[in-house]
DNA sequence: TGTTAGCACTCGACATCATTGAGTGCTAAC
DNA sequence: GTTAGCACTCAATGATGTCGAGTGCTAACA
């Protein structure tokens, strides 16, 4: 048995009201509202089918239908597939981002938030990563006279910082020098290539060797950090909006897994060379969201994949308008890299 | 009608146990669990009177009775005064910021998420505040042949950072000049002064003259930015282990406001000064936090507070380990402080 | 004058029970 | 293949009764 085109029509119909409404859809309602042509009888066979082929949930006997993560499956399938993924709201989003942000921090977290308060789910939105970062430039800016500021510049114009602690005095003009140096021997590499130029130093024992060591020691860290992007999360409580999270355990379980950034981390991670991904239900992986769907769009320097935004909502998510939006915006955050790189 | 000794021993009693239960107690309860050798209608006359101070409340006639605002007040200021806080948990929570973490966003982050773990309630942490930073050193680093990373380090150790477009090419030796110049004139001096000093140049319409006004323009922005601190919050569905909170509506409008950071900063920046704050109820003027208390404390770099840490829970709080735990953190805070210093 | 025992009263919490209504599955007729 | 009809199921709702914790008041007691 497969599933012909008035079943298809008849799921739609089933899945369009039940994101509306969170209420288990019965044939009536199909019949009154949808399919006017056609009895809430022949309407209740169809829908017997479709629970039998796994489409359709029924919470206990004498209650409507509730589409299974396999029907949403479908239904966005057939959304992505047809190409109607419009950049919606794609104005309303430019607004948002009139006074150019400095720091990449503030746009994602800014990012967050308009996204949820347009998509009235969760938005999550994570920074460029920085594993393939090349250094453009290195400075040593005198902080004390025992001390300076390491400053790496690499081409995501993204910056870091540490403190390094210079052995003994050494005064401005020597940091220049090295600082000199240092651009010269590691612009153009990557991070991690320029963390081995300066291991593969040979071992004296001097000031300068324990400092480079030291710089060394930080773009290790820098790497480490940098492997795994910022997250920015916004509107958490836009979960309790919706009825089916009124159960405060479930809320519960919900918002602490927002808490664990490191899991939401992986998770943006996986298909982050999509376009778009849709992960339903227990698609996710995750326990504690096995009611909800998690949407993602990414953001692109050129050919390449710089983060991901996304929207965490109940699986019962308005699909398309969130694609479009996620859409828009993933295209606005890829603008403002681009003049960023200018 | 005052309070005598052994009205404030009953109140505390009763206050200690609706901390542990969240459950209105009665004279009963008392008398069994507390002051043994009174009868349970002995408590009820006391009660009685109590109420009538306003220091208890009861829910309806047939029920327990529930501590007030007031009473909680004056069971903290009872506390405050004995001076009986001790810096609890000082080692585990030392043993915390064992790895040092390079960024002052980064320690807030994670001062908030060991303050909510140790507490069990919603943590609130703000990074210092920025209106009094001092220059240091002025950097400009050459980041493509017409932009420059414009690096200003103050004495906090915070460092704030811009791309400058730089009128038409600039060699790595000029831009060196003028960021020497620029550390003379401006170093020792704060934010503000500093940018009154670059804004009084003379008006040359010089490519130079054009990235002065560029440069303190940024100053601007990055004293607008600072002006307020950075917030970081941990634990925000902790809340939701609280059986007050355990009806929806209230958790969601108590997570909303955790969502406004404007709001929380504006509550945090109020008596910074003060080594302790409590405000319970009513008292936070928030009207999303009626039946939750708010306690602070600051800390601190040499006399000034830098910064404040806090914790947000229902009104029925554990107010002494909590206040415990904050001076605990307070000090660990301002220690970290002092050796980024050095 | 303060403390206590006793008692009537109140009221939320909880369990029980009947009612209602939405929805189904099945069958027979069209 | 479609539809009307009907019996059946079951969650939700609301009424009812019971239970128990807790109070306030009074009278007796030390």
């Amino acid at each position: 048995m497969g599933i012909d085109e008035r079943k298809f029509r008849i799921l739609q119909a089933i899945i369009d009201d039940y994101i509306l409404t969170a209420i288990p859809v019965g044939s009536r309602t199909i019949s009154k509202k949808y399919e006017t042509s056609l009895s809430s009888a022949t309407i209740r066979n169809e829908m017997s089918d479709l629970e039998e082929l796994g489409y359709l949930d029924q919470p206990h006997v004498s209650a409507g239908r509730v589409p299974s993560p396999k029907a949403y499956r479908l239904y966005v399938d057939q959304l992505l597939q047809q190409g109607k993924i419009l950049a919606a709201n794609q104005e309303s989003i430019r607004a948002h981002f009139q006074d150019r942000a400095r720091q990449m921090e503030d746009v994602i977290g800014h990012a967050a938030q308009v996204l949820s308060s347009l998509t009235h789910y969760t938005a999550l939105v994570m920074s460029p990563k920085g594993t393939e970062l090349r250094v453009r430039n290195v400075q040593l800016v005198p902080v004390s006279s025992s001390s300076a500021l390491l400053v790496i510049v690499t081409d995501g114009g993204i910056m870091r910082d540490a403190v390094i602690r210079v052995g003994g005095e050494m005064d401005v003009e020597a940091l220049y020098a090295i600082s000199r140096m240092l651009t010269d021997r590691l612009s153009g590499r990557t991070l991690s290539e320029a963390r081995q130029v300066l291991s593969g130093e040979p071992e004296e024992a001097s000031r300068r060797q324990q400092m480079l060591s030291e710089i060394a020691e930080f773009i290790g860290e820098v790497e480490k950090q940098n492997a795994v992007g910022k997250l920015a999360v916004g509107g958490s409580s836009n979960i309790l909006n919706f009825p089916e999270y009124s159960d405060v355990e479930k809320a519960k379980s919900f918002l602490s897994v927002l808490e664990t950034k490191e899991k939401l981390l992986q998770l943006l991670e996986q298909n982050r060379e999509m376009a778009f991904t849709v992960r339903i239900g227990p698609e996710t992986g995750i326990p504690e969201l096995v009611d909800c769907s998690l949407v993602t769009a990414s953001y692109r320097l050129g050919n390449q994949t710089q983060g991901t935004v996304g929207v965490i909502g109940p699986t019962r998510m308005q699909y398309g308008q969130v694609l479009g939006i996620l859409r828009a915006m993933g295209e606005q955050l890829s603008r403002l890299l681009e003049q960023d790189k200018e």
